[in-house]
DNA sequence: AATGCGGGGAA
DNA sequence: TTCCCAGCATT
């Protein structure tokens, strides 16, 4: 017998590994109802998978439910009202996604019959999809041979074959491996699997190899540390921005509110009124900032990190008597704050004015 | 190829 | 603290 006969492919290893390590996820389908035919929704395939783009499978899970609760088809989330949408997105981060999603909806619903493309080069004409959502829904939901690379996938290939070229330069020759290696028979659990083992197996840091179904293929494990793989190019470090953010509060509780422009940084969110976020310290990052004249006390600042850089907000607030000029904005009463489209630091700025301001409805009996 | 874009959990 | 997560769009 050759070693190829007795020695099982790489990815029958992964397979066996996946049946008997199956995860239970709101977006799966169970082995129990795929055995009677069961396959997954397109519909809540693309919105995890959109969902869970460099965001956790916890931070996920309670987003997925309440969208798959208010919007079941897609049909549903292309009517559904943009603003909506977005308040429900509110603390996931990466707010483009909750835009491209909302377009990628009505992309679906009205040109595409309701129905999802079933290739990858379909899906990747839609908003929102790039290289990996469209592998990841081709492979998952339609049983497509596609090579499915994200960042576990590309931990544990670039283990298993000592890739020495640093991302993101190796995902070409990662995908080529990827692509060889995965089987006709069952391409989306082959895909999952991978990513399972990228997420529980060989992990970042302190690997379970011991555990590995595919350990004996490894070319790093027994000749250098895995957790100096993959290679990496090295990032450097994040300046630090400062401005001021005001929060306004009427007799009645009410809280003035801005919406921010559709692009860039929190694009289309809601805000409190603030100055710009600038590197420097000066005049346009403190008091003069103020959106109107009013009696304004500062209270602290909040410090919030964002992905390329950290910003240090002065907060300042107010309690105003009568109506203000106060520009373009509305006043949010404080039992609906809660209900707003704020990211994550604004929240926060809030907080640090009013410490109980999201607490108000569930106090209040 | 490089950069902008959130937020939170794990070690 | 640091890392990095089922990445995408733009330049």
């Amino acid at each position: 017998m050759t070693q190829a006969h007795r020695t099982a492919a790489p990815a029958d290893l992964i397979l066996d590994w996946y049946d008997r390590h199956h995860r239970d996820l709101p977006w799966r389908v169970s082995p129990p109802m795929a055995a009677r035919g069961v396959t997954p929704d397109p519909y809540r395939i693309w919105l995890s998978e959109v969902m869970l783009q460099q965001t956790t499978v916890q931070a996920v899970k309670s987003y997925f439910a309440l969208f798959t609760t208010r919007w079941p088809t897609v049909i549903d989330l292309a009517k559904a009202d943009n603003e909506d949408v977005m308040k429900s997105w509110a603390g996931l981060g990466y707010y483009a996604r909750a835009r491209n999603l909302k377009k990628c909806a009505e992309a679906v619903a009205f040109e595409h019959g309701g129905v999802f493309p079933d290739s990858e080069d379909g899906l990747k004409a839609l908003p929102g999809i790039g290289d990996y959502t469209a592998a990841a829904i081709a492979a998952i939901a339609f049983n497509r041979q596609s090579a499915v690379l994200d960042g576990n996938v590309e931990r544990v290939i670039s283990r298993l074959h000592a890739i020495e070229t640093p991302l993101p330069a190796a995902k070409p020759e990662m995908r080529a491996l990827v692509s060889a290696m995965t089987p006709e028979h069952r391409p989306g659990d082959f895909a999952q699997a991978m990513m399972d083992l990228g997420a529980t197996i060989c992990t970042p840091r302190r690997p379970a190899c011991a555990l590995c179904p595919v350990n004996a293929h490894c070319r790093v494990l027994g000749r250098e540390d895995p957790e100096l793989f993959p290679r990496k190019a090295a990032k450097k470090e994040k300046p630090v921005r400062v401005g001021a953010a005001f929060i306004a509060e009427d007799h009645t509780g009410a809280v003035f509110l801005r919406k921010r422009i559709d692009s860039g940084l929190l694009g289309g969110m809601t805000e409190v009124p603030g100055s710009a976020w600038t590197a420097r310290t000066d005049g346009e990052t403190g008091l003069a900032a103020a959106p109107f004249p009013a009696d304004w006390q500062a209270c602290g600042t909040v410090t919030h990190v964002f992905t390329h850089f950290e910003l240090r907000l002065s907060i300042y607030r107010s309690m105003v008597s009568g109506a203000v000029r106060a520009g373009e904005g509305w006043w949010q009463p404080k039992e609906t704050l809660d209900g707003e489209a704020l990211p994550t630091v604004m929240k926060k700025a809030i907080k640090q004015a009013i410490p109980d301001a999201f607490e108000r409805v569930a106090n209040r009996e």
